[in-house]
DNA sequence: TCATTTTAGTTAAGCACTTAACTAAATGCC
DNA sequence: GGCATTTAGTTAAGTGCTTAACTAAAATGA
């Protein structure tokens, strides 16, 4: 190494990609958080609506932890206001006194109906620097990257 | 749309890539921050000092701002544990009373030469499903993307 | 020239997550 | 059958960021 300031200035290959999935993956999700936000709505909070509604309405919190990816403390914060905002129901469990199931209100899922498509509309243009078949060669190059 | 539940099952390209983004820079990510909490660093204050090198070792709180993408209060908060630690150094600024030179010091040096290396390598690793013309390939649809 | 606006940085309050510690119910095992 | 272990969820405390409000210094402009 010839010296601090160079290294850190010239960066190798991986890291170059490193920082730009970053970057990239930090605008995106900027656009999709603010259009919850301009709605008096929270990322969080939907992507758990979407996952109810993926298992069919139903769902331990447990499940929706692994499947979100985020602790089980924070699936109980989050579900707190849904419930509070009547976007979920909580019922315990018939057979098993310790899990509570999670039910999706028709509140919850109009909710969803209403909001998703745009929110997804607002994704996709700012990737429309991108043409069809780029938006596949990426989305191979990730699921790659993914293998590991 | 048909019913909700397949609304959310069927996902658009340009969604798949959104969610694919933002799962793999999720695991690269973290890879990094583990690797620096192991050490009882801090991913954010890492890049503080990487950025003030690439300028060479010194820099004013409010570019820090600009390069790293987050907000003043922030640097300021990122600021004095790096003081503290003997990392950086702050001194008023002769000509301009409202600004305050950041700089690095040669502990602060020490640190990224002693530990930037093999930080990279643990990220590059965790991209190895990946071979040098897809990384390049990556890259070009990245900075592509970007262009919005 | 001196009052107003802008700029730089800090302090305060709040939000979204984490880990650690806890409660309660079910399961396993002798 | 009853004690120890595991599982599900919540509560508490802490971290890292945000926005809003503040202080002080410099620049602007009638």
């Amino acid at each position: 190494m010839k010296n601090l300031q160079e290294y850190v200035q010239e960066m190798p290959l991986h890291s170059l990609v490193f920082f730009s999935l970053v970057e990239a993956t930090a605008n995106l999700v900027e656009v999709s958080e603010k259009y919850w936000k301009s709605r008096g709505l929270n990322g969080a909070r939907i992507r758990l609506l979407v996952e109810i509604m993926k298992e069919g309405g139903t769902i331990l919190p447990s499940m929706l932890a692994k499947r979100i990816g985020v602790t089980k403390p924070n699936i109980t914060l989050l579900l707190v206001p849904l419930e509070n905002d009547g976007l979920i129901r909580r019922t315990s469990h018939p057979q098993d006194g310790r899990k509570t199931v999670i039910s999706i209100t028709s509140e919850g899922q109009s909710l969803l109906l209403k909001n998703l498509p745009e929110n997804r509309q607002r994704i996709a243009e700012k990737m429309n620097a991108l043409e069809e078949d780029e938006l596949k060669q990426l989305l191979v190059l990730l699921q790659k990257l993914q293998r590991n």
